[in-house]
DNA sequence: TATTGTTATACTCTATAACTATA
DNA sequence: TATAGTTATAGAGTATAACAATA
C-alpha cells in the first residue's frame, strides 16, 4: 500500500456523519421500517396506515384534522388513505355530533379485530428491533429521542 | 364531560405509537432535518448532499459505488446529485488509477472550503439539537441508535 | 371571516429495467 | 460473465393553491 495519494479501497471513513444524531436517527428508522414493511405485509398496512388506524382505534371519534396534527400529515394526503381504509371496511365515518363539517372516525368490527393483531405484531417487532438492547436501554433510547423531537419542535 | 360515547376533544392518546422505537426515531429525524434544512440554506446543501460531500472530503478518491454502499443510495439516484455538485465546482471526477470504469471523486478547493464551514455548522446544529441532553446522554443516544440499525441490517 | 374536508396538481424521493464500457 | 456508471422512467411520498360546506 503506497502513500502518495491515499486511494480508498476498504470501508470509507464515516466518522463525522456517525457523530450526528440526525444521521443515526435516520438510519435507525429506515432499518426498523424495512422490517416493519415485511412483517406487516399480511395486514397490508404501511407505517402511516398503521399509525392512522391505531390512533382511530384508541381515539374513537377522532377527526381528520386531529389525525393530521398528531401525525404531522397534510390534510390532502390523508384523504386518499382514509378513503382506501374505508373501502376496505376497516374504518367508518360518522357524522360529528357537534360540528357538521367534520366526521368522527371509528374502527369497524373488522378493523378493530385486525388492529388488535397488527398491534401485537408491532409490539413483537419492537422487541426484535430492540433485541440487542436491555429493557432499560430501550426505555432510555425512547426517552432521549423524545427529548430531541419534542424540544426541537414539530 | 359525559361518558356515553367518548368524543375526543383534547390531545389524542398516542401511548402505543410513542412506545415504538421506529415512530420515535422517525419523529426525531424529521425534527433534526427540518432544522438542518433551514441552517444549511446558505450552503444550498440538502442532507444527502452534505453526506455525499462530507464522505468525499474525508475519503478523497472514493467512488460512486462506495458512496452508494455507505449511504444506502441507489446508483441511478446518485448520478444527478454528483452532476449538480460537479457543475457547482464543489467536486471533480478524476480517472481511477486502477479501474477504468470508475472515477475517483475529489473535493475542489472551493468544495473543501465550503465543507469546512458546512461541517462546522452541522456540529453546531448537533449541539443545539442535543441541547436538552447532557453530553453523556447524547453519546448514549447515538450508541443505542447504532445498535438498532447495525443489528437490523443496513 | 375562519375552519374542515376535498380536488387537482406539482415536486421530491425512491425504485426498476435496460444500456455502455470496462474488468 | 460480472461490475461501474448511466439513462429513462415509474411509483411513492410530500407540498401548495383553490374550492364547497359549515362554523
Amino acid at each position: 500500500m503506497s502513500a502518495a495519494d491515499p486511494v480508498n479501497v476498504g470501508q470509507p471513513d464515516t466518522t463525522l456523519l456517525e457523530s450526528l444524531v440526525g444521521y443515526n436517527a435516520r438510519r435507525a428508522y429506515l432499518a426498523v421500517f424495512e422490517h416493519f414493511h415485511v412483517e406487516m405485509a399480511p395486514y397490508q398496512l404501511r407505517p402511516v396506515d398503521f399509525s392512522v388506524m391505531s390512533l382511530i382505534v384508541h381515539n374513537p371519534g377522532i377527526t381528520s384534522r386531529q389525525l393530521c396534527a398528531a401525525l404531522g400529515l397534510l390534510p390532502p394526503n390523508l384523504v386518499g388513505m382514509l378513503k382506501a381504509l374505508e373501502k376496505r371496511e376497516l374504518l367508518e365515518r360518522r357524522p360529528h355530533p357537534a360540528d357538521g363539517r367534520s366526521h368522527g372516525l371509528h374502527g369497524t368490527a373488522q378493523g378493530l379485530k385486525m388492529m388488535a393483531l397488527a398491534e401485537r405484531t408491532a409490539v413483537r417487532l419492537e422487541q426484535e428491533a430492540a433485541a440487542g438492547l436491555t429493557p432499560a436501554e430501550a426505555e432510555t433510547l425512547i426517552r432521549l429521542l423524545k427529548k430531541i423531537y419534542i424540544k426541537t419542535g414539530s
